[in-house]
DNA sequence: CCTAGCTACTTGGACGTCCAAGCACTTTTC
DNA sequence: GAAAAGTGCTTGGACGTCCAAGTAGCTAGG
């Protein structure tokens, strides 16, 4: 019991093939080499991107958070003032200003984020984590640490290659700048 | 002029940094070091899904499709019949069962499926891809081939290298059995 | 000053995903 | 064979994402 990592109902059954290889070779078959790769290759981002949020927020329902509302609170959790302009939430989650307005208004809901007027600029909306929000942050990062991100089934070196091939690839999508090397991760 | 592969709005600007590389640092001098490789995957994962999928659909929308219908509808025309259960599409393409009567509504709206009932069993719905949407799969193919897919501004070692990575991932969540050597994608 | 043009956020609509329930049609079981 | 269990698809609801439009409020150009 409570083995929730993977949805019930999607796993009719382990398939015995990969679906993926299998498109892979279609794509061949009807000479599409060129493109081939670069299919399996999205289609498998998009499918593993699946995977993970499942167990994500398989963890986070509980606690009455969706992986979009806990990204928000921690960016808040991890400023200084514990607040930021809704413009500027957006910017760093790269997700549309209306995602952020439509999160907000669910924190703002259950009490674990305020919105305030911007001292200076009357366009500015702020948004400022509570004393709640902190505390449902943490906790759900212990939960997330613990049952997800510390679990991934792949060797650090694994993970360490995927990270930096899809790090390659948010940075030429323009995400940011890659300033230099992407090596700063550990010193 | 028609550059439009990144979304508009999105585009705030381009951050001078890593954002979820900035998130594996917070992690780290929280002392979740255990823990931050993972949460950088993940949320890395998360967000190439994010961009690819923008890719795609830019190319869909003029063509009326999304990706989710688009991959429908590419099964379909790789199947000798050119239909199957929605069961058995929903196990393929690894999706919720609601999410392909869904596709299939829309789908069936514009012609390019049909419905009809199983021969044997009365449960049991069938798609049937149409001439149309045969014209359609076919048209969009060759879009993404040329506009996306065949241009991802990666290596091929990179892409290879990626998919394997992901595919790992994707059998360990129990998506399909690793038969016994995954290369299996030519010979 | 005052209007034209940005910028920031919100609203409404289209879709996709999932879950929980509900139905209808098998298959099992006794 | 009739009741119990299991399967397959649909429906309705909750959310997330994006886009297109709309509304304030700031900033410039004349």
């Amino acid at each position: 019991m409570s083995s929730t990592y993977r949805c019930s109902v999607l796993n009719k059954g382990t398939l015995s093939f990969d679906p993926i290889a299998e498109a892979h070779r279609q794509w061949v078959d009807h000479d599409w080499e060129p493109s081939a790769d670069g299919m399996a290759l999205i289609t498998s981002v998009i499918r593993v991107q699946q995977v993970f949020l499942s167990q994500v927020e398989g963890v986070l329902r509980p606690l009455g958070l969706t992986f979009a509302r806990y990204e928000l609170l921690m960016l808040l959790l991890f400023t200084r003032t514990g607040m930021l302009p809704m413009g500027k939430i957006g910017a760093r989650l790269q997700v549309h200003a209306a995602s952020i307005t439509n999160a907000v208004d669910r924190l703002e809901a259950d009490a674990l984020v305020q919105r305030r007027p911007h001292p200076s600029d009357g366009r500015t909306t702020l948004a400022r984590i509570t004393p709640a929000g902190k505390s449902a942050a943490r906790k759900a990062t212990t939960e997330l640490n613990e049952q997800v991100f510390s679990k991934l089934s792949l060797s650090t070196t694994e993970q360490r290659s995927l990270f930096f091939g899809l790090q390659t690839v948010r940075s030429r999508a323009g995400d940011f700048a890659l300033p230099s090397l992407p090596a700063d991760l550990q010193a």
